[in-house]
DNA sequence: GCCTGTGGATAGCGGCACTCTCCACGATCC
DNA sequence: GGATCGTGGAGAGTGCCGCTATCCACAGGC
């Protein structure tokens, strides 16, 4: 299999394959001469990879590459894997202050508190949730903080899915992929149907009430 | 308020407000004289708005241009919001085509007719869903796919949680910032939730599993 | 033997979100 | 009341990112 195959098979531009080669997201081939090399299956699998990350997961290229060179490292635990593709969000770290930063840092504590969720204070996620909360409580919106637990049951309950489908996968390496791939194409797959779900209850309540 | 208290109380260097007007997301203030304007709350909270959106909402500066355009405009109705907002998500108009994407859109639209979503096929988020289960099914992870009736439970709770603060919501201006906010900061909000969830159950289940 | 395609490297491009510079003028402080 | 700083307004410039184009010597295949 050569580059105009593996271009063919994925979708992938030539110029954007070399491209990701330089860049280290892709292995190069097995060389057969000066100036030919043979790709496999993997290499399909791996551009088709990169691909979702970066379209569905949102990942800059170099995210990518960090996230790649963890999985393939065999050194990298499958826990340690979670906290890896956890960290490869969007990271927020203009750490901003004031009353309204204090105080969504109070409402964040309770709640990790209140679910038991203790052991995840300092976590980067928590952090995100610092600046999300106090942005809501700047601009107000009171009425969403208000309903923060009833929203923590429903990512506690993708949790539990997530952590149920890593369950029941025994192969180290299909591990690393679906921690990788699961978080982060999960977050828009569970975005685009929590507004499927908003679009059908929204009819179905101004069909009912008027 | 001038223009310097502004940049004070947001955080926002001068600058950038300025580019912020010429772009029209900012409305200017009331003029005083050739060179000077007075800025009140609202503009310092449309700054915060902004600003919230472009972190945690991940939109671009046209996107958010669009919607302010929108919430301020008052012939755009409650229900026509959601759909304005939703439209505001990273849209992936790239039309694959293949064996997959065949199979995708039928796993789509299964999962409309079991949960009685039928009415939103030809939603912007179906097709986003699909692009990402083609995604699932190329890279070989049917593990995720075989949950996916739980993770659509996880985001029907997330979007009864959003339909029922609205419901709250009676004054139509906060009703629009519910449903824009709520949308997009809801997406990293619940995400960061999940993995809090995540790492919380992981540790449990490692810590009484061995 | 000739055209297309290859791997490898370097340079260029377009878009985006600012950021800088300049200007004539107003406000403010000593 | 004069120096200095900040202002609104507009244009041009910057830095980064994700490609894309160009060039090269050479291999493969008709």
């Amino acid at each position: 299999m050569r580059m105009a195959d593996l271009s063919a098979g994925t979708g992938v531009p030539v110029p954007t394959i070399k491209y990701y080669l330089r860049e280290g997201l892709l292995s190069p081939g097995r060389p057969l001469g000066r100036n030919q090399a043979e790709y496999g299956s993997a290499h399909v699998k791996r551009l088709k990879l990169v691909r979702a990350l970066a379209d569905y997961g949102g990942l800059s290229i170099s995210a990518i590459r960090e996230l790649v060179d963890h999985m393939e490292d065999p050194g990298t635990a499958k826990t340690e894997l979670l906290s890896v593709a956890q960290k490869t969000v969007t990271t927020h770290d203009d750490e901003r202050s004031g009353e309204h930063v204090r105080q969504a840092e109070r409402l964040v504590a309770d709640l990790l508190a209140r679910r038991g969720w203790d052991d995840t204070a300092g976590h980067q996620a928590a952090r995100t949730m610092v600046g999300v909360l106090a942005s809501l409580l700047e601009l107000g919106l009171d009425d969403i903080l208000r309903a923060l637990d009833d929203y923590a049951d429903a990512a506690e309950t993708a949790a539990g899915v997530d952590l149920r489908v890593l369950g029941d996968v025994t192969d180290r390496e299909r591990a690393v992929e679906v921690v990788v791939i699961g978080t982060l194409l999960g977050d828009t797959l569970l975005a685009a149907m929590r507004r499927l779900a908003q679009a059908h209850l929204s009819v179905e309540t101004y069909r009912t009430t008027g």
